[in-house]
DNA sequence: ATAAGTGCAAATCATTTGCAATGTC
DNA sequence: GACATTGCAAATGATTTGCACTTAT
């Protein structure tokens, strides 16, 4: 992630938590610091890992109830790629409208933006008498220059 | 659903066993006649009740199980509203590219197709090396005759 | 001082699985 | 008869929670 976008995100959790009057401690500050310095997904697991990397006595708990207000109050979101455990994006506080495209031969996630689906969600919505607020949009596809070359190089598949 | 449309779902099912060398058990026939009475979505627990009522010998295993040969066959969809299990909607063998929108005030789901979305989607997959294979959009929205009125009447809300 | 936050271990709960009995082909 | 399928009850595994101690404000 950019690191001003990073540095964005992290002011703004800060902020969340004084306007809750919740306390800026040190577990937060390492859980956050661990989970924008990444732009990759990630699960619960494996920020548990990297956090107590940084320091020994972030537990388990803390890293579910952290990720609890990371959602709450948007700067993460959960994603379900069908795995029985959860996934975490840091991105969107940078890219609030991004897509996912994920490739059914190698498993890589491409994130992509389009203004374009944007608006015909927004059109659609209107005609069925809503207003879009959010969304989120999976592509499941298979690797072209795979197929082609029998191997996953090029701009696809890494 | 349609009759024909749901006739020919669990046409498709006992064509897939056969297929496969599994076996067409009361249990199996009395599950796909559950899942495919219904265009709503539901969880395993509504299914098992719902199955239950038709045939008491029908158990939560052998539902879990069958839910399994149901998305391998790519019959029922599982999908993910942000709940602690899951939901299938019975819907995609006579609807294969339809859509979601979740209305965050009333929680019912609406769901519509669009050939203009997959053109694109199909369109931004080629641009970055893929071949679309399926899609999950989710829109989450408010109503606006909750919003106008005070009440969810109309074609939203309802 | 006070109330929020923490780690730990136990609890939860949807889903999965081992196994002996049963049913399908 | 062979072997897939079933129900049951126990296991699994991600996530949540109660509690006594600790820390931020």
């Amino acid at each position: 992630m950019r690191t001003e976008a990073r540095e964005a995100a992290k002011r703004k959790f800060i902020d969340f938590l004084e306007k809750k009057k919740l306390r800026n401690t040190d577990q937060r500050r390492v859980i956050i610091d661990t989970v924008f310095d990444t732009d990759e997904h990630f699960t619960a697991e494996q920020l548990l890992d990297w956090a107590r990397e940084k320091d020994r006595s972030v537990s388990r708990a803390t890293v579910y109830r952290t990720l609890l207000l990371l959602t709450e109050s948007d700067l993460l979101h959960e994603m379900d790629f069908g795995k029985p455990y959860k996934f975490y994006d840091p991105n969107y506080s940078d890219h609030p409208n991004h897509h996912h495209l994920i490739c059914e031969d190698c498993e890589k996630i491409v994130e992509f933006d389009s203004e374009q689906i944007k608006t015909i969600e927004e059109e659609i919505g209107q005609k069925l008498g809503f207003t879009v607020k959010s969304q989120k949009l999976q592509l499941s596809a298979t690797c072209d220059s795979l197929k082609r070359s029998g191997t996953c190089d090029g701009i696809s598949c890494h």
